[in-house]
RNA sequence: GGCGACAUAGCCAAGUGGUAAGGCACGAGUCUGCAAAACUCUGAUUCCCCAGUUCAAAUCUGGGUGUCGCCU
């Protein structure tokens, strides 16, 4: 391992303070930021996903923030290749790589060596599997895989189709069979890093949560995904399938009122924010500040300058 | 003051004599190419209180308390 290339990791919930937080310690250290959002990192989306503004954005030099059309299917796989690529640019030049985010498999596939196995994307192949679970049941394509991997069967729910056919298509097209995270927990050796986790106490959490969404609603989201959808997004594609975007479409879909959208964007942001705390608890080597405990973001960034600085 | 209805988990709620459905919220968790996705798990020794009937009561009876509605 490259002891001496260290990226520092900014981890934690939606709307915790990342966006700020990662900015100030870009600036202390040198830094440049590489996101690991998977919704800032599409171009037009710039309310509903909680984008840093363009003033925090001349803050310090950012990547994979607007970077990528809607339009396009996006995924981990795409990011790991682009966001180490990046990486890579940044320590040549000098400089701090700063990683902010909280979609947590975008931050495993530069913890770890994850080979995303290269397989084209079987869209065929996937809907006819789809189509069988629709007609016969999600039992029917589990037990499908139970006879081609029993192993991959037994970790993974019926329920979860995804899965299951994502196992199946790996096996099918590539004859190998899904690996599972724990199998293969080797960490990358391309450079070293300092995973810092920002969290807050829930209730506060949960009431910045609202507060953001209200600000969202008055900033325009509405407004911009009427745009988004005049692109030709519709409520299929994988970017409107984003938190904020999909209520919204529905709302205008006439599915219901206004209010109730904004209420299930607050709900599910909530969900999503303790899902997000759920995954990054398992890495163990995070150092974990809570902001609650701070009454001014100074005292808590001496706190975070001083657990970096000290493993640098 | 009179009449009537209702009282079940944090909320909504089913259950009308046989040993407390379900939904939501909360909480916990899974995760190797859609991840803001997809998926899993979890709660009432008890049904407002007291007494009675019964082998058996959330369910029936009587009394009390509370809430709501209508009337005066």
């Amino acid at each position: 391992m490259q002891e001496n290339r260290k990226v520092i990791i900014i981890a934690g919930p939606t709307a915790v303070g990342k966006t700020k937080y990662s900015i100030e310690i870009a600036k202390a250290f040198n830094g440049e930021i590489v996101s690991a959002d998977s919704m800032q990192i599409y171009k037009y989306m710039d309310i509903g996903s909680a984008k840093p503004t363009k003033e925090e954005l001349s803050q310090a030099k950012h990547y994979l923030v607007d970077e990528i059309d809607p339009r396009e299917e996006f995924s981990a796989a795409e990011y790991q290749v682009l966001a180490k690529k990046y990486i890579e640019q940044i320590f040549e030049s000098g400089k701090t790589p700063v990683v902010s985010g909280g979609t947590g498999l975008y931050i495993n596939s530069l913890l770890y060596d994850m080979d995303f196995c290269i397989m084209p994307k079987q869209a065929d192949f996937r809907q006819q599997l789809e189509r069988e679970a629709e007609l016969y049941g999600v039992e029917y394509i589990h037990d499908k895989l139970k006879a081609l991997d029993p192993a991959a069967a037994e970790r993974i729910h019926p329920n979860n189709l995804k899965k299951v056919i994502r196992a199946i298509e790996i096996l099918e097209t590539t004859g190998e069979r899904v690996r599972e995270f724990q199998e293969s927990f080797v960490p990358t050796g391309d450079y070293g890093c300092i995973l810092i986790g920002l969290n807050r106490d829930r209730e506060e959490l949960y009431r910045r949560i609202d507060e953001r969404v209200d600000q969202l609603m008055k900033t325009g989201l509405v407004k911009e995904i009427e745009t988004l959808l005049e692109k030709g997004l519709t409520e299929n594609s994988i970017s409107m399938k984003g938190i904020g975007y999909k209520e919204i479409i529905e709302y205008l879909h006439g599915e219901y009122d206004l209010d109730e959208a904004v209420r299930l964007v607050k709900r599910n942001t909530r969900h999503y924010a303790k899902r997000q705390l759920t995954w990054l608890r398992r890495y163990e080597d995070m150092i974990w500040f809570n902001l609650s405990e701070y009454r001014w973001d100074d005292a808590a960034l001496a706190d975070i300058f001083e657990a970096i600085r000290s493993r640098l």
